[in-house]
DNA sequence: TCATGAATTTAACCTACCTTAAATATGGTC
DNA sequence: GACCATATTTAAGGTAGGTTAAATTCATGA
């Protein structure tokens, strides 16, 4: 199913459902739907109902919810336009990469295929979007590294590279900034035994200053060990 | 008050109510909005209704409708977003100019004043979309020539300059193009006495070989006398 | 096993936008 | 001045996406 035959509505709850689930997480509840749109989990409830009706999702009352291969294809288109329009925003218009997530999420429901594919080519098929997170490409295939991690889950010391920082909070995004995370950076972490809650874990960027991480960020960032 | 608290129905009816006087024309009935927009003139009505409830039209029942100042003032903040994006979307999306206003529909009520800001500068400031409509600027000034007039009205003959081809019918727009009448190209017009219905007048453009316009074509092409 | 608190669903109600069918106002015409 | 065709409005009803409050289910700890 093609995803712009669905309500803007849908398309947010069908990206949101899937992009839970990119980096390994436990399936989305209900009341996390609530608390990610700023809405009552009654409403939450019905909208799922009415996705299930159209066979996007599979739900199981007062389970969290899960995606079928229709929902789960739409999901992916739609997480391609986000990504694509990001980057997009930065390259060609300038933006900031913490102004970006805000418009993109009303861009990619007004957009068309033929925008998309004109975005694409004019960026030369990028395979990551500012903040590091994969754009799957037109016939929905992407590559995730498997030994990624939070950086708030680091334990002891050891040489990482940065992969993504959340797009969620713009103020995590200039944080991370101003320290010199950003994606592909290297970093040596020495994180103590599992971070007190609240402070983060310790970081060098190479040829930089040591920092200690806030916690926010350190959770919103995920690295992968370097070899 | 600003468009971007208003839906996407309402600011659609703000802008169509203000285009139709733009060049001169009465004030739009509750029948022509309904073929517009392809819906019954009963939804119309409604819609009227709320839009008048909300001080955007002055309604009075059996009349046509018209805009109140400040349904004026989102009308034309939305009418230079619609003409903005469509520029853009010629100049650096490389999209033809009978392909851009369906994409220009939608994506004029996704976008932020940001985006319009940029694309506007990017694109230096035009004062006309790929059509000729002049585009108001950020302080919703433009310049409309006094003089224009549609191609089909004119009777016995002349020369004149392209002002305007109306980008409601795509087919229009590719056979202006494969005639050469594009904004800005200057014409010898020789139209009989008032244009049999149907067969448009005949043209010449400059350079070229003499061609009868078809009466669509006439009707949605806007001229000005050469003095 | 069973009581309890939290999460979830159901119920009742709302607005915006849409439909079709029926009623009504309007602008000529005789 | 009454009549008629047409445009417009009103009426009744539907769906998507919201709300709050009440009922229900689930997981869990005593
Ligand atoms: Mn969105
Ligand atoms: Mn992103
Ligand atoms: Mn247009
Ligand atoms: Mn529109």
């Amino acid at each position: 199913m093609n995803p712009d035959e669905l309500s803007p509505v849908a398309q947010d709850y069908l990206k949101v459902i899937w992009s839970r689930t990119e980096w390994g997480a436990p399936p989305i509840t209900t009341g996390e739907l609530a608390q990610r749109f700023g809405t009552s989990a009654a409403n939450v409830t019905e909208t799922l109902k009415r996705l299930d009706a159209q066979g996007l999702v599979a739900r199981i009352p007062y389970k969290p919810v899960e995606l079928t291969e229709a929902g789960a294809q739409c999901a992916i288109a739609m997480v391609r336009r986000h990504r694509l329009l990001e980057t997009y925003l930065v390259e060609a218009l300038g933006y900031d990469w913490d102004e970006v997530h805000d418009e993109a999420e009303r861009l990619e429901h007004a957009v068309s295929d033929t925008f998309i594919a004109r975005i694409d080519a004019i960026l030369e098929h990028p395979t990551a979007d500012p903040h590091g997170d994969p754009i799957p490409d037109a016939d929905h295939r992407w590559a995730h590294p498997e030994d990624a991690r939070r950086l708030a889950s680091v334990t002891g010391s050891g040489r990482f590279r940065v992969l993504v920082v959340s797009d969620a909070d713009p103020e995590v995004l200039r944080t991370a900034r101003e320290l010199g995370l950003v994606p592909g950076v290297e970093l040596d972490v020495d994180a103590g035994e599992s971070g007190a809650a609240g402070a983060g874990p310790l970081v060098r960027v190479l040829g930089r200053e040591g920092v200690e991480v806030p916690g926010s960020v350190a959770e919103g960032m995920l690295v992968r060990p370097i070899v």
